[in-house]
DNA sequence: CCGCCTATGTGCGCCAGCAGACAGACGGCG
DNA sequence: CGCCGTCTGTCTGCTGGCGCACATAGGCGG
């Protein structure tokens, strides 16, 4: 049998004590997560908190003509299930499997008994939950005042900062639904960033080979965004995880 | 000396038992906000949480060229100042008065004190923060799709939603700002509504004539956010106060 | 009552992104 | 190896909202 990925693998997780953890630790279950598979739908009533280890999932809402927008991610930076703690049990928006990987998932009785511990559990949670606040104003934002490569490279960059490697598995018409826009919008988008050397690409497939070039053309959002984690988890081994944050 | 106004007309603190608002009582403070006060700047660090009674405050991002968008609005339904208890302090957005009234000011102290107690009031705040989270995503799924008349709607009906009077002391520059789209936008959206009888305006004052022509008009984000805060404020008079919410 | 500041109306030209329609190309599968 | 479904490239409009530039009009302060 092969070995079990570490659970502190994800920051929220190697955030804990060890004590703290290890009274977790036994009701962790690891779970494959496929691209595409819904998490949780809108109004659905939670039953699992997911702490990705190498998945992304999307938080993002479908309006009632089908049309959607994402309003924020979450990778190993983070935890899946803000509303079992926060209160609501459910959300109107669904998360979906934008990566293929693994997560651990823990029932939602044990994530809101932890919570109501009131310790390091409950202040890495409700930290984490700020920094995604934070995240979806930003997207509000940029989804009003910046251009489809803006976006694009803002989101390739979360996306690598997330533990993906260089090559994603991912269709034009997969990141056009994430930011939700057209999909000629992304192939145009990813056209110019493949012709300035940037990233290539091939059916299904999106290899970033300048990273800095993400960044020059991305738009402020990112780093706005990046600081912001790197400042609310920076006990939660999100520095160390993401090299370069500026003072 | 004219009466104080009743701190319950904040649904937040009308939703807290009469021991745990006695507690907090002592120390609430009346301030009056005047239109285009900034309560919280960016990155700053804050020193009170704001009881909205009569004002109405938005939270928005101002990007690097002045550009900038409403996230969340906040007005008797909730408290700003929301980082204080979620550990950040601070967030990179700012908080602004859109609508000049009253509010009570409870120092970050007390506040988090009292959200440490864990009791009823942790459980109002956190339930309320996830309400905001639901305007959020909405805001940006809005921001993407939706017209700038759709949105108008929908922004008059959320004020009105607060507590404003049906007139509002407003200008259509500074609702564009909050949208974050042109002046001349809300001009002429603004323009097709009074023609249709809807709402009235002159100079610096709009008011509403036909609730229901909003509704019509509105994006479904506007139902969608007002079912979320009644749903997760039905016990902090939420329901009571917002007349006509479906099943 | 006058003057001035600020809000509103409106008319450009412009462009990003939309909608729809295909053509071609890749690549997994039988 | 060949097929076919899916992904990508590219057209042709079209339109909502932008940026800019004014004209006009309220209404407050003096």
């Amino acid at each position: 049998m092969s070995s079990l990925p570490d659970p502190q693998q994800n920051h929220l997780l190697a955030g804990l004590s060890k004590a703290d953890f290890e009274r977790l630790a036994a009701h962790l279950e690891l779970t494959e997560l496929r691209l595409g598979d819904m998490l949780y739908a809108p109004r659905e009533q939670l039953r699992y908190a997911y702490f990705p280890i190498t998945a992304i999932v999307s938080l993002h809402y479908v309006m009632e003509n089908g049309a959607s927008t994402e309003a924020a991610g979450v990778g190993n930076e983070g935890v899946l299930g803000i509303s079992l703690f926060m209160g609501g049990e459910s959300t109107p928006s669904s998360a979906v499997v934008q990566t293929a990987g693994q997560a651990y998932r823990l029932s939602a009785k044990v994530l809101k008994d932890e919570f109501n511990r009131g310790g390091a559990m409950q202040r890495l949670l409700l930290r984490y939950t700020q920094a995604l606040m934070t995240q979806m104003t930003q997207t509000a934002a940029c989804n009003r005042h910046h251009s489809i490569e803006q976006q694009l490279c803002r989101w390739l960059l979360l996306t690598l900062d997330r533990g993906a490697s260089r090559e994603l598995i991912m269709t034009h018409g997969l990141v056009a639904s994430m930011l939700g826009v057209r999909r000629e919008g992304i192939t145009e988008a990813a056209g110019n960033l493949q012709r300035a050397g940037i990233i290539r690409y091939r059916r299904g497939h999106i290899s970033v080979l300048e990273r800095s070039g993400l960044e020059t053309r991305a738009c402020e959002c990112y780093q706005v965004v990046k600081k912001e984690y790197a400042r609310l988890l920076a006990d939660a081994g999100y520095t160390r995880a993401v090299a370069g944050v500026p003072a």
